[in-house]
DNA sequence: GAAATCATACTTTTT
DNA sequence: GTATGATTTC
């Protein structure tokens, strides 16, 4: 028998429910994490096989942060034998296994969102080069996420266009034309993007030789998060219903905050009559003080479709909220620092603190006086160790190791030869699968390189393999880059994270479907016993929480971001992201709000400019008078303008030189 | 004709 | 810092 941690009565009823599906509605803070681990406990205890439950997270860290807390309550090896993570990496792991059964050869790639824009565009190419006589045409990252929001609302093209897209309407033919030559591209070459893996899983589930297998495999279904699942990622719980595992989930809809990435709030809105669930619902939060749930619900008060359950906190009370106006983000950063250093000083470690922001570039400031003050930080979010253009080589280059049919990476690495451009790439890429020789000298070490590193050698760990690819590598990208040094320690990095995985398949895999979310996570261990502040965009802060917390640029335009007021549902999305930010916080709140902030703005001198910026909408003054509010310092005169002093011998010097411009 | 180089515009959130 | 388009160089 297990002896579970004190559960409350609608935490309790909602972990040992039992016969049939069951929707768990969970606010922030009411425990859910403790209830989904006393939910896989209780499983177990009544005979469930660890090895017949499937765990579906959000993310990895949130599977991790799972597993360790069900580690606790049914011990490390029971919870390991769990299937879990994320809908992508359990759809991969599926595939791998049975992809076959669906004429899938399990030694795919998988394409991240910018790979699967770099093919798009590279297909255009084919059917239709850059014309100087056309207008612009549509750009690669909005080819990839038109595409992606038919696939995973199941919508056609043309209604996807017109709802989100209406200024693409008139290109319509065109990209179906770039699509359909996409789709057979990424089929001959044996690449997967991140839709085609949920949709392969999809289809998997629905072959009548493969269902008896997953049918006797997985008979309970956990999932995190539910509100930000798309319509496929519904119809895969549903086809694992129809194969007779029972469905948990466990979701907000307050908290749905990645409908731009087609999640649906309808999931968890009719999951109860779809699946024919039970529902109960968590209401007592146990995480913040009544303080900031005021703050937060207030927030919520002004939304247009009104969520009937208020949290109800269960703490005694503490502190208001502070809401305090800075005169520009650098008074804002040293609002922030010295909020953080006195919380320090009072004995509040830097990890129990964080600092929440909508996109990572509004940290950027905070970030310069954070080094300056010596207070270690770990940005989560928003980071593009991925897109860097020396990593991206690199990872071509193993992905050739692993599928030569690859032809986007051999675009890439090709055009890093001498006297090779996207011309003669393509060539040579034709040229090699049509095993036609190829004269280009220059070719040759790169092929060696490629089959050292390919050879079933005694010793080819991913490690060695990666080691391999950068005798050839590392001198290109010196030579392409200016900072070659830090480049290639980012390369080291690479290797030593590849040398830790059991191949160099998962070691791609893992790149893609988990990438590293901070700036820590590859540098290994030497960091964990660190005191660091977090720094974290609020999606990435998503199910976390710290005693302190400081959400900063609350401006209009930065939050709701001026990238989503379009349509009123984006900005009440944006709204719930408030709302999530504000409750992470146990102790303290701190809402920072800029009246000036930096702005990257294209005026016809290129300049960048300040923007004035009004109080974020969402803070009515109803969520004002739950704050304690504190007003703009006098800002610092401008250094410009500041009276230097002049040295005697210096003003001589510059008295000569003004001389010598005189006739 | 293709590659290298220079100039200019753009930069949400994530699997 | 990077992606794209125009211009220069090979």
């Amino acid at each position: 028998m297990f002896a579970p941690p004190a559960l409350t009565d609608e935490q309790e009823q909602a972990a040992t429910h039992a016969g049939g599906h069951l929707l768990i509605v969970a606010g922030a803070g009411t425990g859910k994490t403790t209830t989904l681990a006393a939910r896989l406990a209780h499983l177990v205890d009544t005979g469930v096989a660890p090895e017949q439950i499937l765990l579906l997270t959000f993310s990895r860290r949130a599977a991790a942060e799972l597993t360790q807390r069900a580690e606790v309550v049914m011990g490390a090896r029971i919870a390991a034998a769990c299937w879990s993570g994320t809908f992508h990496a359990m759809a991969n792991r599926f595939l791998r296994r049975y992809g076959r059964a669906i004429g899938l050869e399990p030694t795919f790639t998988v394409l991240d969102q910018a790979d699967t824009a770099d093919l798009l565009a590279y297909v255009r190419d084919e059917h239709q080069p850059p014309d100087a006589r056309r207008r612009r045409r549509t750009n690669k990252d909005a080819l990839a996420a038109i595409w992606s929001r038919c696939v995973n609302t199941r919508r056609p093209l043309v209604e996807v266009l017109e709802r989100w897209y209406p200024w693409c309407l008139d290109d319509a033919e065109e990209l179906r034309v770039v699509y359909a030559a996409y789709l057979r591209r990424k089929h001959t070459h044996r690449v997967l993007d991140y839709d085609d893996l949920l949709l392969h899983w999809w289809a998997l589930l629905r072959t009548p030789s493969i269902r008896p297998l997953v049918a006797e495999q997985i008979t309970h279904v956990l999932v995190d998060e539910v509100q930000d699942t798309n319509a496929l990622q519904g119809d895969i719980l549903a086809e694992l219903a129809a194969l007779g595992a029972t469905i948990t989930a466990v979701g907000d809809d307050a908290q749905a905050i990645y409908g731009f990435r087609a999640a649906t709030v309808r999931n968890i809105l009719d999951f109860p009559t779809r699946f024919g669930a039970d529902v109960v619902t968590l209401t007592r939060n146990h995480r913040s003080t009544p303080e900031v749930l005021a703050a937060a619900n207030a927030v919520m008060a002004d939304a247009l479709e009104r969520h009937p359950k208020d949290l109800r906190a269960e703490r005694s009370s503490g502190a208001r909220p502070r809401l305090v106006t800075a005169h520009d983000e650098h008074a804002q950063a040293t609002g922030v620092c010295d909020a953080v250093v006195e919380r320090m000083e009072a004995g509040v470690a830097l990890l129990q603190q964080a600092v929440l922001f909508r996109t990572s570039h509004h940290s950027q400031v905070l970030q310069v006086e954070l080094t300056l003050r010596n207070i270690p930080f770990v940005v989560y979010g928003g980071l593009k160790f991925l897109e860097a253009s020396h990593v991206k080589d690199l990872v071509c280059a193993l992905r050739l190791v692993e599928n030569p049919a690859d032809d986007l990476a051999w675009f890439r690495v090709l055009q890093l030869i001498d006297g090779i451009g996207p011309t003669h790439a393509r060539t040579i890429t034709a040229a090699l699968h049509n095993h036609q020789s190829i004269e280009n000298p220059h070719l040759s070490p790169l092929l060696a390189a490629l089959n050292t590193a390919r050879a079933p050698a005694l010793r080819a760990t991913p490690g060695a393999q990666v080691a391999e690819v950068r005798r050839w590598l590392d001198a290109r990208v010196e030579r392409r880059h200016r900072n070659g040094a830090a480049r290639t320690a980012d390369l080291d990095r690479l290797e030593q994270a590849a040398g830790t995985a059991p191949s160099l398949e998962r070691f791609l895999t893992d790149l893609t479907l988990d990438p590293p979310s901070s700036t820590g996570d590859l540098a290994g261990p030497p960091h964990l016993d660190d005191d660091y502040l977090t720094l974290s965009t609020i999606h990435s802060a998503k199910g976390a929480e710290w005693d302190v917390v400081h959400l900063i640029h609350l401006a209009d335009g930065c939050l709701p971001s001026d990238m989503a007021t379009g349509h009123p549902e984006e900005i009440e999305e944006e709204r719930r992201l408030l709302h999530v930010a504000m409750t992470r916080a146990r102790d303290d709140l701190w809402l920072h709000v800029p009246l000036r902030y930096h702005h990257h703005r294209q005026n016809s001198r290129g300049r960048d400019a300040h923007s004035y910026a009004q109080r974020s909408r969402f803070i009515s003054a109803a969520v004002a008078s739950e704050c304690d509010e504190t007003f703009a310092t006098p800002p610092t005169p401008p250094a410009e303008t500041q009276e230097v002093a002049v040295a005697p011998a210096v003003a001589e010097v510059q008295d000569f030189l003004a001389g010598l411009l005189e006739a």
